[in-house]
DNA sequence: GCCGTTTTCGGCCCGACTGTTTTCAGTCG
């Protein structure tokens, strides 16, 4: 089925093929506000008819038709005619932060560069900036903007790998009596660079253990070994390892290659290193190993590098933070600013799935762009949340309530978005940075103290603004950031996004020696959005966070304890 | 191409930032 993101996926890039073949600027801009209109509905736009499609605000009677052949045949005809129009490594170019069509059009029609390549060359030698709206500045920016597009080619974000893995693991079976998932997907990588699988059959071959596979495993043969196959699979650019083993040495080689380097070459107090350990006959599970080896068990997650090692002295695995000891979500979104969904059925779903409490923190006034809460909006949210907590626990049961949350923006000079009557309004606020985000290390750091040292942040969210493959995020000083949060009594957020995972895992031990609570937040913009804790939860694991130190572990009373006391500070 | 009416066609749009400009265009969230 085609989902609503594909459409608009769909008729984003139709537009700017359009506005690149010098199309007439209204029907383009026609196409970009419809995309706005449809992006924001929450239904299921497949299952919709041509007239509940024109009820859509910016989607007319041309439109609905678009939407339905896409619906249908998957694509479409125009957006055919375009592509067959236009060089493949143009349409590469629109991968370029920094340049947009406007720009790729004057490279393209003007300058004669069709493809990336191309353009860093031009950048290099400093051609480019001998072209009209092209100067020195703009150069610098796209030889960063590409040397960071190529290195993140052929790499995965943790929801996308683990997909994709599934996939490629279903298929494997049909060849294999045994197919596993090994290394940085089971390790719970959030960016991965390798799918591995380790296969083995109920019998050994004479004939090559690979031979049978389909063409959707295209092999590269100079990479390959008589045990080890290495390709793609279909036209996915991330590299494919499957490994043959012998049925009895499975257990050691799905151990060795689900740690890292680090992990196995650290040595006990006899001078072995676990993956000698691991070679032990006779071993029957993962558990023996380390037992043998003389500490208790490690799981796959925190098998990277080796601070697992020490975190096992003085903690154990059942204090890990685990979806079952959520109680509740602390920072979403509702349609009263860019969510999808309503505040009642974002809270609804929330009490559904066994939460005690949904903390709303739609986006504040000065994110324009997502539609932030003029002030008497919020007032009209909090009257609305207070009859919602009412009618919520009407039916008796267990208690649940909305949280007044708010996801501030930090302001360029650090300030919240409200005068402080307003801030003095919520429950709790969460402090995020949304605009300037090209700042050097000494500026952000100083406009996310400020932020912190504000009495009424109780949360600072996602602390770099990264997007995983796509965007850096600014540059700050994690331990000053930490300290600042220690110091001031705030909690760090997790942003369990598979595109942010911000908080790092690699700083949660540094936070937690700090005595900094972490709180693993969703921001849903959707109540699907909810189950992305999921991969909060994995890398939070992953940097051992248990759950006393998880602020959204806490249940309703102690939350309500805990904001209570904090807004009387 | 869509919308909202001045119902048959004219106007359409969000603001901050950046870089390349000599007063503005392109990009982005």
């Amino acid at each position: 089925m085609v989902t609503n993101s594909y459409i608009v996926e769909t008729l984003e890039i139709t537009a700017k093929l359009m506005e690149l073949h010098d199309a007439d600027e209204f029907r383009i801009r026609a196409y970009t506000n419809a995309v706005f209109y449809i992006d924001k509905y929450t239904g299921d736009l497949a299952t919709l008819d041509f007239g509940q499609l024109t009820q859509i605000q910016g989607v007319g009677k041309m439109m609905a038709g678009k939407i339905l052949e896409i619906v249908s045949s998957g694509t479409l005809k125009e957006l055919q005619e375009l592509l067959a129009n236009t060089p493949e490594g143009v349409i590469d170019m629109f991968k370029i932060k920094g340049i947009g069509v406007k720009k790729i059009k004057v490279l393209w029609k003007e300058v004669g560069i069709d493809n990336i390549n191309d353009l860093q060359i031009a950048c290099e030698n400093g051609s480019l900036a001998n072209t009209k709206g092209f100067g020195g500045k703009t150069q610098e920016s796209i030889l960063q903007s590409i040397a960071f597009l190529n290195s993140q080619t052929g790499k995965l974000r943790m929801d996308k790998a683990q997909a994709l893995a599934e996939v490629i693991q279903e298929d494997l079976k049909k060849y294999f009596a045994r197919v596993e998932i090994s290394g940085e997907v089971r390790r719970k990588n959030e960016i991965v660079e390798s799918l591995l699988f380790l296969v083995s059959n109920a019998d050994t071959h004479a004939g090559g253990f690979f031979g049978g596979l389909p063409e959707s495993f295209v092999e590269d043969p100079k990479a390959s070994s008589p045990f080890t196959w290495r390709g793609r699979y279909l036209d996915n650019k991330i590299g494919l390892e499957i490994k043959w083993v012998a049925t009895y040495q499975f257990l050691h080689k799905q151990f060795i290659y689900s740690a890292d380097a680090n992990h196995l070459k650290r040595k006990n107090e006899k001078g072995q290193t676990l993956l000698k350990v691991s070679k032990t006959d006779g071993l029957a599970s993962e558990e023996e190993v380390y037992e043998k080896y003389g500490i208790p068990y490690i799981i796959p997650e925190m098998r990277e590098g080796d601070f697992a090692f020490d975190w096992i002295q003085t903690r154990k695995n059942e204090d890990l933070v685990s979806w079952e000891s959520l109680k509740g979500i602390m920072h979403n979104h509702s349609t009263y600013s860019d969510g999808r969904h309503s505040l009642e059925q974002m809270a609804t779903y929330c009490q559904e799935l066994g939460f005690e409490y949904l903390g709303i923190a739609d986006h504040s006034q000065s994110a324009q762009y997502a539609s932030g809460l003029l002030i008497t909006k919020v007032q009209q949210q909090h009257a609305e949340i207070e009859q919602l907590n009412k009618k919520l626990n009407a039916s008796g049961g267990k208690p649940f309530k909305i949280l007044k949350g708010i996801e501030s923006d930090i302001l360029g000079d650090g300030s919240l978005d409200y005068p402080d009557e307003v801030l003095a309004s919520f429950d709790y606020i969460v402090a995020s940075i949304h605009s300037n985000l090209n700042m050097t290390e000494p500026r952000a750091n100083e406009r996310l103290v400020r932020a912190i040292e504000n009495p009424y942040t109780t949360i600072l969210g996602h602390p770099t603004g990264r997007l995983l493959l796509s965007r850096q995020g600014y540059p700050i000083d994690y331990k000053l950031i930490i300290d600042a949060c220690a110091a001031n009594g705030v909690i760090i957020e997790i942003n369990a996004s598979p595109y942010r995972l911000d908080l790092d895992w690699r700083w949660i031990q540094y936070a937690l020696e700090k005595g900094v609570m972490l709180s693993i937040n969703p921001d849903a913009h959707e109540m699907e959005g909810y189950h992305d804790m999921h991969y909060g939860v994995a890398v939070a694991r992953k940097g051992g966070l248990t759950t006393d130190m998880t602020f959204n572990a806490l249940s309703l009373a102690d939350m309500e304890a805990y904001l209570a006391k904090r807004k009387g500070r």
